[in-house]
RNA sequence: GACUUGGUAGCUCAGCUGGUUAGAGCAUCUCACUUUUAAUGAGAGGGUCCUGGGUUCGAGUCCCAGCCAGGUCACCA
């Protein structure tokens, strides 16, 4: 293995430190009383303090020296003095070890008193250290200005994204990003859990793929030699829960879908799917906008959020657009008045590509997807969609061509996608058919008969409201990211070669 | 998958119409320095110029193929 200049001399320092009788990699535990965040903000002179955490810079003053070390909530800066460090003649502690074996990027442990240097900086003076681990690889050398300026950024999004470990360590933001995430599913989490909702875990391997239209990863199993594939959705199995007897069900699904990769997709990705009895998806409508003005505000203590420059008002409640006003608002293509040769037609009219494959819904989709769904950048509800676009929703109780369905809008993308479940077995099954047919005609992603579920419904489903968030963009509008990878702490990559 | 931009030191980048020994800042190493904070001052070392071919007296630079990434589009409920 071919090491570079800087790794070949921290491995000269690690065989220095051990010829001195230090183990670099002790395995003891060392007794953490105090962290840096914590620290400061109720910062008090006079404090006794054992810390552990990355020494992140160093600035060495002859026998005085200044360091920051970096632990989970931030960083503090140490002062050390070498005849504080070293109270006898032997000063290798900190001459050797602190001043020459120790790097930018090692683990160490300080024990110490906290003061306020002359400049008004809360530090900790440093009465002894300890190797914690040393680094044989050198961080990148971000260094950020008394502005604010952040210098010589590690920026390259394929280190980045392949070396997640040394972007979360430099890049503060990163970090930042990753602990919204978590409380964003914490809020939902509470919230649902305050409901009485019970969160399940239901089968990733399934032998059919359904509950969505999306092209499944295959896999096989060895013992049942059957194929598997990875969940695409949740959906049916959360529903078989309520045909069970549960009254609200829901699960953070880790779905996979083998498609393209782009800034709003990635192969596998996070839907929190809730199920609840004895709903529709106008009661719906308002759980979501009440869950998205709460999370926004617990997890950015307001629901005004910026996004890319834009503002998104989160504050409920939010606007709700049939499918057919959007279109007929934004194309002047009233959908009630044509058929399928008239949506064609209308499509080719609009500069929309059609295949003989396209039923009906999907020619009204494509003209949505193509002229309106991007113009809905603040959270609106689009509501009302065509029957064959939502074969496991209820028809509308005033229209028989639409269904009761929403999909929420923010910033251009789908955030949310729910429905009046349709709990009519003879009806499901006729969609399901409706299915198959589509799939005849060249549409690969119809959906698959699950004859178990039917069974299910065949039992008795209540009524039943359902939706599916997709979490990683909810995460990206309330963090203010543009791209999924910035969400995901390992966003899929082509493998590396060593 | 298509188009496009890029890949040069640990990091961020410069390198012109091809031309001596490939540069800068930070980082690293040596020396100095007991309250600094992008510490400072002086000196030094560090390169598979993404990979493989080709053109040429000569390639980081031009050509071809490939790999990886970003962006745009296509696909994608």
């Amino acid at each position: 293995m071919i090491r570079s200049e800087q790794e070949q001399i921290r491995l000269a320092s690690l065989q220095q430190l051990k010829d001195l009788g230090i183990n670099p990699y002790p395995a003891e535990e060392f007794v953490v009383t105090h962290r840096s965040k914590s620290l400061k903000d109720d910062f008090k002179p006079g404090v006794k303090v054992s810390m552990a955490g990355r020494m992140m810079s160093r600035r060495i003053m002859g026998k005085a020296s200044f360091a920051e070390l970096q632990d989970a909530e931030g960083t503090i800066q140490l002062y050390l003095n070498r005849d504080e460090i070293c109270e006898g003649e032997d000063k290798t502690m900190y001459n050797a070890v602190f001043k020459k074996l120790l790097d930018r990027g090692d683990f160490i442990g300080i024990e110490g008193e906290t003061f306020v240097t002359k400049v008004g900086e809360p530090s900790v003076k440093v009465s002894g250290f300890k190797v914690l681990s040393k680094a044989i690889r050198p961080l990148p050398a971000v260094k950020t200005d008394e502005d604010g300026n952040v210098h010589d950024a590690f920026s390259d999004p394929e280190l980045r994204y392949r070396m997640r470990y040394v972007d979360l360590c430099v890049n503060e933001k990163v970090k930042e990003t990753f602990v919204a995430r978590s409380n964003i599913i914490r809020t939902i989490r509470e919230a649902f859990d305050k409901e009485g909702w019970l969160e399940v875990d239901t089968p990733v391997l399934q032998a059919i793929p359904g509950g969505a239209a999306a092209r499944p990863f295959e896999t096989h199993h060895n013992a049942l030699d059957m194929p598997l594939y990875l969940r695409i959705a949740n959906e049916l199995y959360l529903k078989r829960l309520i045909v069970g007897g549960f009254e609200g069900v829901y699960e953070f699904s880790r779905n996979f879908r083998n498609e393209g990769m782009d800034r709003t997709h990635n192969p596998e990705f996070t839907v929190l799917e809730l199920y609840v009895a004895y709903k529709d998806y106008n009661w719906m409508m308002k759980a979501m906008e009440n869950l998205l003005g709460n999370v926004a505000a617990s997890v950015h203590g307001k629901t005004v959020v910026t996004l890319a420059g834009k503002e998104i008002d989160f504050t409920p409640p939010y606007a709700r657009v049939t499918m057919r006003d959007a279109i007929l608002e934004h194309t002047n293509v009233d959908i009630d008045a044509l058929d399928e040769d008239g949506l064609r037609e209308a499509c080719k009219t609009l500069n929309i590509d059609t295949d003989p494959s396209m039923g009906k819904g999907k020619l009204i989709d494509e003209m949505f997807g193509e002229k309106c769904e991007h113009l809905y950048i603040q959270p609106t509800f689009i509501t009302d969609y065509p029957v064959d676009m939502s074969p496991l929703t209820k028809i509308h109780r005033d229209n028989p061509n639409y269904t009761e369905r929403f999909e929420l809008m923010i910033n251009g993308t789908e955030v949310a996608n729910a429905y009046s479940e349709l709990n009519d077995p003879i009806d499901q099954r006729e969609r399901f058919e409706a299915q198959v047919e589509l799939g005849k005609r060249g549409d690969d992603e119809a959906m698959f008969i699950d004859q178990d579920f039917l069974r299910a419904l065949e039992y008795g489903m209540p009524p039943t409201s359902g939706v599916g968030i997709g979490i990683d963009r909810l995460v990206m509008m309330l963090t203010d990211q543009t791209s999924i990878q910035e969400v995901l702490l390992f966003p899929q990559m082509r493998p590396e070669q060593f």
